[in-house]
DNA sequence: ATGAAAGCGCTAACAA
DNA sequence: TTGTTAGCGCTTTCAT
């Protein structure tokens, strides 16, 4: 290992001189010191080393990237493509301003914490937790703190920084899509049912749906939210399939709150006989392969991933460079309808 | 931040004794005196630092997870299912034996091995990488290091340790599969020309084709190879996608080399009023979403990509406790064929 | 413009 | 059984 002892030799200079010119503390440098000094970087192909460097500086630049391992249907949160997504654009930003990436499951919040300290990382970007777990992760530490699609507890949101969807408005604006097209019975279906009720993404969804009804006049009764149960519970999710058969003729149009569940009962309906979007349109929420793939494609409500791990990213490197939480800490980006072949326009 | 002095002062001893009990070597230590630093640790909740550690012993209990970006029709390696199933397996193995991860897309392999050396990582784990990018890397760095699906030269396969599929056996069974269901003219279909030339997943997947078919005394001419172009030229798949629909009737079923394209194709097809497996029958290889989500369900060749991801961490994690190279080194796992709905059986 | 010296938290060889 | 000491590579303060 070349060592700024080695430098300092091979330029015939102190070291302290080539750690000023590593960190461009030209003032005091001489023109022909520098140019000696990083001759002999290049030469003997000096790398600093970050232990060295975090041990006195108090800094690592390390990013850890913290992700909730929720069960989604017999794969955990990070085997997916929205995680990967995220965490490939989250890489690149960070990467760009020579911040790096540890990568940590969160199973216990402990052991994250454990984690943060043990390596002194600089910031964390958290996805997939629990409010409890983001609750727990906020009030441990005071390192910088970035949420992606977090959820609070109403009051709880100004206090930390978070990105994530303009959920109620796309709800909205997808419910106001089905209705131009004569659609006036739509139902909201989701998979947990407790997500109706406590804040968070789904529930937003849901007000939206609720708000562009009620701008029609319409007011949904409750047998028009339709749960499928957890992702974890399959039977149960069969039972809600087998349930929507009967109960085809109640809707014109099911308003699926994530596309992998709108997917899964997509081909449900078309295995059994069903004709989307003949006899009941369809739409989703997310813009992900479950919708390009399906056919008909499923007509879906777009998210930028990758935005979101950018936004993420630099919310984050800001929060860090600054000490100080940004201004603009609650970034809710909107979605893009994506039309796909699943929604059929009514005649009047 | 506590360190090992706060717990000497609080538990009365020197701080080599606490070195000593956080390490286990108890041979030296009494009883009590255990029990008073471990009282000490847990009431001043110490956590070692990392960079400390890392500076000393020489060793950072990091583990490098590198993988090459190629552009896969408009997204990343990364940002695909398989990468981060692959990423959450790592992790997981990682950090039951209390390593930690760290994330890196290769774009040179100088940045990475800067990263390997600036960390003083102590093992690296490579997927995606070019066969360049590979050989490079290993050349460059005596770091414990293991590939997933690496691609080498003849005669190079045994100087680095690697996780792969056994993917010419995997060819021949789909393409027994095949025969066994009445088809013989079965055509073997593949995105980039390139990689049927060139060592790699899908020259091997090839030659396990032309096996099968030799052992049936069928010798496929070269227009029993049918190429897509790259990911990345849309216009020339377009081309592709309509050249196949002149000659479907020289075939009975299509190979595909992995379900990403077969999902495509199968959807072309369907589009274009194919019927399949009614008009002519297709299978893929991988098992992915792209399979399982398309309908009529892709048959596949089905990898384990979890596993994968262990099995890789593991032999890293032993290549770095043994300091030497597994003997086992050179894996090669199972496929395992799963059934869709798009092969029919011929009547003879 | 350059250098000397102290010290970050920890490990390990050695001393007591 | 416990403590002392040196030193890992680097940054930073203070002298020169």
């Amino acid at each position: 290992m070349v060592t700024i002892k080695d430098i300092a030799r091979e330029a015939g200079v102190s070291f302290t001189t080539v750690s000023n010119v590593i960190h461009g503390r030209y003032q005091h440098v001489s023109r022909a010191t520098i140019e000696r000094v990083e001759r002999a970087m290049k030469d003997l192909g000096y790398v600093p080393s970050m232990s060295a460097r975090g041990l006195v500086s108090r800094t690592s630049r390390l990013i850890a990237l913290a992700y909730g391992h929720r069960d989604l249907g017999g794969r955990t949160m990070l085997e997916d493509a929205f995680a990967s997504t995220l965490v490939g654009a989250v890489e690149r930003e960070v990467r760009a301003r020579q911040y790096y990436l540890m990568l940590s499951a969160v199973q216990n919040t402990e052991d994250l914490l454990q984690m943060v300290s043990t390596w002194n990382v600089d910031g964390v970007l958290a996805f997939g937790l629990s409010p409890k777990e983001g609750k727990l992760l906020r009030e441990s530490t005071d390192k910088p703190l970035v949420f992606v699609d977090g959820v609070f507890l109403p009051g709880e949101e100004e206090l930390c920084a978070n990105v994530g969807l303009a959920d109620r408005a796309a709800g909205a604006e997808m419910t106001q899509y089905l209705i131009a097209r004569g659609h006036r019975r739509i139902a909201f279906c989701c998979g947990d049912g407790a997500a109706l009720v406590r804040p968070g993404a789904t529930r937003e969804r849901m007000l939206g749906w609720e708000a562009a009804l009620h701008q029609w006049g319409i007011e949904p009764t409750d047998n028009w939210r339709i749960v499928w149960g957890p992702d974890a519970d399959p039977e149960r999710r069969k039972a809600a399939d087998f349930a929507l058969l009967e109960r085809l003729g109640d809707f014109t149009a099911l308003f699926f709150e994530n596309d992998m569940l709108a997917a899964h009962v997509l081909n449900f309906l078309l295995d059994h006989g069903v004709r989307v979007p003949g006899d009941i349109s369809l739409v989703g929420f997310d813009g992900n392969d479950y919708a390009r793939l399906s056919r008909p494609a499923i007509t879906t409500m777009r998210q930028d991933v990758r935005r979101k791990g950018e936004i993420a990213a630099r919310l984050l490197l800001q929060y860090i460079t600054d000490n100080a939480m940004p201004t603009e800490h609650n970034v809710r980006l909107s979605c893009q309808l994506q039309e796909g072949g699943t929604v059929a326009t009514l005649k009047p």
